[in-house]
DNA sequence: CGAGCGATTGACGTATATCAAAGAGAGTGG
DNA sequence: CCACTCTCTTTGATATACGTCAATCGCTCG
């Protein structure tokens, strides 16, 4: 993680700030306010932020690391809804309405996170009444996002949908190398097999599939070098679903 | 529909505004004069209300009737994401950013709407603020829904889905009577089948074997006869999904 | 009453889940 | 530094649920 270097250590409260484009419209002193009621914490790898049915009444932003949010099927499955990464936020649920959470969320890796309360929230949504707007504007982004989901999950083929996540973290997680883009993978295959709603085993044979087409190449268990991008765009069906 | 008896013919301006909790903060005399900026129109059976990729600026109340927003997936399939019925409104997304409506929407019979056009919802938002709480709610509303949805498409059986699909109908569009709960569909089998992204035939197998075990009984296309609610929620699997 | 469209039923093929076993990494302790 | 173990992944064999194709049925509406 970088250093900011005009502001030292208090900095971290302003950077997970600069990350979230809720307050995107507010000056540099408006954000210099909010700092300070900033709560910060840590998770270690597996450790859950919050579960399913609770009433946490916080928001949260994602500072550095991953996070998964899921929902236990009534089979015992675990379904995973989302990956929140740098940036992302989530627990809005919970500020306005009296709903208790949907999911659980629970730490992918190492995380740090920055967190309003409640009350400090709604004191700002009164103070910067255009704060609303920006919500409004992220969640439409986030239904947008749900929809297309919704339909990848309608759509049959499951070749489609492995191919269309893996776009998706290209685009999250890609780093540009020489022979391709190489996909620092947030999930593990069970992970990826949860979040499609397929099996374990059907991950595997499907990377093996694009593996042998030479569409990609994987790199242990944590990474993906996606060498043709294009071939897995035709894969994942021509118009950009997820 | 129920004629209003206190303010005759005029009232049809004010009844969209009552059936939507946006407005419900707001007191009689500002629901009169938003009601004086209230577009009206009328779909039949089949026509299109906007299309996918278009940019439509309003925000559209259902008055009466019933509409369903779909896309067509990449294979050519028709995946339909919500039914929009009495006092659910959509369009909301191209009120604020620059985005184009990401489904189609069509009316499943005869509708009536109420709508307002980009601008005069922006004078709205800026005379009452407060609104912008409401819709951001609603939403949250929606994503939570969503988020089943998505869950329920997790579940490998497809028992399990169509079940969760007859008790949301069963609450949205059912009315008791003696032997339990009819419900008037408002989609038929093959819409059914969009929605859930399964083949049509395999909604009427699943029907039928529904019909087979007592649980339900057919009553022509258009309704189905909900005899043993319990059966169906353990069908569904017992959280409730959707 | 007849025509037409949607729904049902049946036969069949295939994709994916499941079960089972073997293989590869990553971390641990000798 | 190597062997061991634990966990995650891969691979294989088998079963099954669902999609597809095709034929028949039965409403609904003219």
């Amino acid at each position: 993680m970088e250093k900011c270097d005009v502001c030292g250590a208090q900095c971290l409260h302003k950077l997970c700030m600069h990350k979230v484009p809720i307050f995107s419209s507010l000056s540099q002193d408006d954000l210099t306010h909010i700092a300070s009621i900033i709560r910060h914490k840590k998770y270690q790898k597996g450790e859950t932020l919050f579960s399913e049915g609770n009433r946490p009444d916080a928001l949260v932003i994602v500072n550095e690391g991953s996070v998964k949010a899921f929902k236990i099927t009534s089979d015992g499955r675990e379904q995973i809804l989302y990956v929140f990464s740098e940036g992302d936020f989530f627990g809005e649920r919970n500020l306005f309405g009296r709903q208790v959470s949907a999911y659980t969320v629970e730490a992918l890796e190492p995380v740090k996170t920055c967190s309003f309360t409640k009350e400090s929230f709604h004191e700002l949504l009164h103070a910067y009444p255009e704060i609303a707007i920006k919500i409004i504007e992220e969640l439409e982004e986030r239904i947008s996002r749900m929809e297309s989901a919704l339909q990848s999950m309608g759509v049959r083929s499951i070749d489609n949908r492995i191919s269309a996540l893996l776009l998706d973290f290209a685009e999250k997680y890609g780093t540009s190398v020489p022979d391709g883009t190489l996909i620092h993978l947030p999930l593990s295959r069970e992970g990826m097999a949860n979040y499609l709603g397929v099996a374990r085993e059907t991950v595997s044979r499907k990377l093996g599939l694009l593996e042998n087409e030479g569409i990609i190449r994987s790199n242990g268990n944590k990474s993906i070098l996606l060498l043709d991008r294009s071939m897995l765009e035709a894969s994942a069906g021509k118009s950009a679903d997820f």
